[in-house]
DNA sequence: TATGAATGAGGATTCATTCAT
DNA sequence: CATGAATGAATCCTCATTCAT
């Protein structure tokens, strides 16, 4: 999320590109450099020199989504109940998709061009394997799902939220509370 | 999937074009009606004038995978257990997905350009809704889930899979599988 | 104006294409025999074996006008006042362009594709002659003017009246009937 | 005429790109962006950016000459004699119109895509109706004449002179200005 | 003769990226 | 480092004309 140590104008440069990069994702659309450096009042090069790819910036406005999943993550595993915590803080996942299209895209993505984001991914998705195999150690979620499926899934749910018509941001963010919530009746290993 | 009665030579174009653009669709790539028509060798207007858009051609190669899809669906109705009939046609909706990548992009349109393709979606929709209120009515399926939810889910589970990094077709079209079975573990209701 | 013999059904095409032809030229737009053939509902082919070009169908359009023009000519050359003659020919001639846009279209063309309509202008330029030579002789008409300026002068009067806004093809018509008496005020030979 | 301050290299390209519109436009062909580039040896997004479309370029193409005109009219209206301003201001204006094929496209254009044009044209307009009240009011031209006619009828007389046959610029130049002078005669009031 | 599908060059425009200032 | 003009390949689409049926 913080640019490697700049000159202060540098800074507020960066800062004004990642916020415009935040804006355009928002709407789902395809990242154009140009417009990002027209929208922030930059010049093309500079945009391009910190972020050469459309990617980079994605990654890099998605970082502290990511940053914050990872930390519901690690407090889930600090609590008592394996399942509560696997169950909340996959709903923190889809909402931090619904919420940030760049998270989104970056969960979506099969590589990812920063190594800042690759560790990032990396990280989560070991967090997402504890917490899976604490809920399956405790008996209570499917023993056939692996961590590598968790981020899939989530991805999966987010993106039926988005086929499905529905009015507003609040609608679709509701059915896809509904999608997981479904889903995770089948996650759920009954007794 | 049938032109409309065209000249005999119109024909064999129309059918050239409709198999590279099948091709092109595999690839998940984005077609374009100009690679279409050099590969087809084909000139270009003979491809606008079949297909004014890229989705038109799309539609038109998803229809016989789509019309495949109701009649089977139609099938399951006649069947007698509501959830395996469900159970089946949802497993037959993902295969199509999996295997042909135009099916799953129409399921996933927001909306179609031909109107065949709007009316075959209406009646899918439709059949869905049959599946469903059926084993709803049985009590085997969760009653919160409308018509509407269930092409969305459909998609979910198909991009899940895309998502899911696999070796081959084979092991994506296993991983979806796996992941219908989950979604449907939590779409029955637990006696 | 008449089609060399043909078939009947050939002779109901000819007249069909001339029909869209005089329609389209109307609006003033270039005219393209792929939509003369499609409003026509006749094959191009059709359209091209009867004019091989839009300049040929243009000048068909126009030779009703021009001829109708030409007898006008020749019976103001059978009056008595050689100055009322020529007037009158003159607004008949604007009054012309103003109504057939063909005929404008022809007038101002630097030359013409089909004979006929080489000859029909050569037999106007000489009628034209012969009106503004009855007047210089009788002293009312300007002796600098030659034969060969009259068409062109029509043709400035009636480009003048098409570049004045106006509201509607009346005031239209309106403007190019004042301008060209502005215009004859100037040719006519002032006691 | 003169670009927005750009920079050096910027400003070069304007000129080279300009000069070229301005050989182009004097063939009096339609204008293409693409072939300005090409000769001006520019890249075309270069021309795009400068020049949005066509007329753009015709219109800037257009200015010097416009302004020399407008320019000639304020001195016009110095003069003591009103017809004699006005009679040169006329010739002025079709002398302009034949040596500048820009000119007389923007004169003839029912509207116009800079705004600088705009008013330009709209300055011309009011400066043809002082010098044409100036006379009106001295008794010396028509009274039926408005403002609104003066261009249209510049207009039209440049455009017979390109009707006319003639050989080489100059006898086009000829023919204009005895045309004009016609016109002048029956615009004139006679004592 | 009539048809209309086929052609593919041509035209307009955009966009990602580089480079001179 | 910052700027934004320049680039030109790439894309998308149309149109006049031909030719197979």
């Amino acid at each position: 999320m913080a640019p490697a140590p700049l000159r202060k104008d540098a800074a507020r440069n960066w800062h004004k590109i990642v916020e415009v990069g935040r804006r355009l994702a928002d709407d789902g659309a395809r990242i154009q450099l140009n417009d990002v450096a027209r929208i922030a009042s930059v010049g093309v090069a500079t945009v391009y020199r910190h972020f050469p790819t459309p990617e980079a910036l994605v990654e890099t406005v998605a970082t502290p989504g990511l940053q914050s999943l990872a930390q519901q993550a690690e407090r889930a595993l600090t609590g008592d109940d394996p399942w509560t915590g696997l169950r909340d803080f996959l709903h923190a996942a889809i909402s931090a998709q619904t919420t940030d299209a760049a998270v989104a895209a970056v969960l979506a993505a099969p590589q990812h061009v920063l190594s800042s984001t690759t560790e990032l991914m990396q990280q989560l998705t070991r967090l997402f394997g504890e917490l899976l195999g604490r809920a399956q150690a405790a008996g209570t979620a499917d023993p056939a799902l692996t961590p590598a499926d968790m981020a899939p899934l989530m991805c999966g749910v987010a993106f039926a939220a988005k086929v499905r018509p529905a009015t507003g941001a609040a609608g679709r963010a509701a059915n896809a509370r509904r999608y997981l919530d479904v889903l995770l009746e089948g996650v759920r290993t009954k007794g």
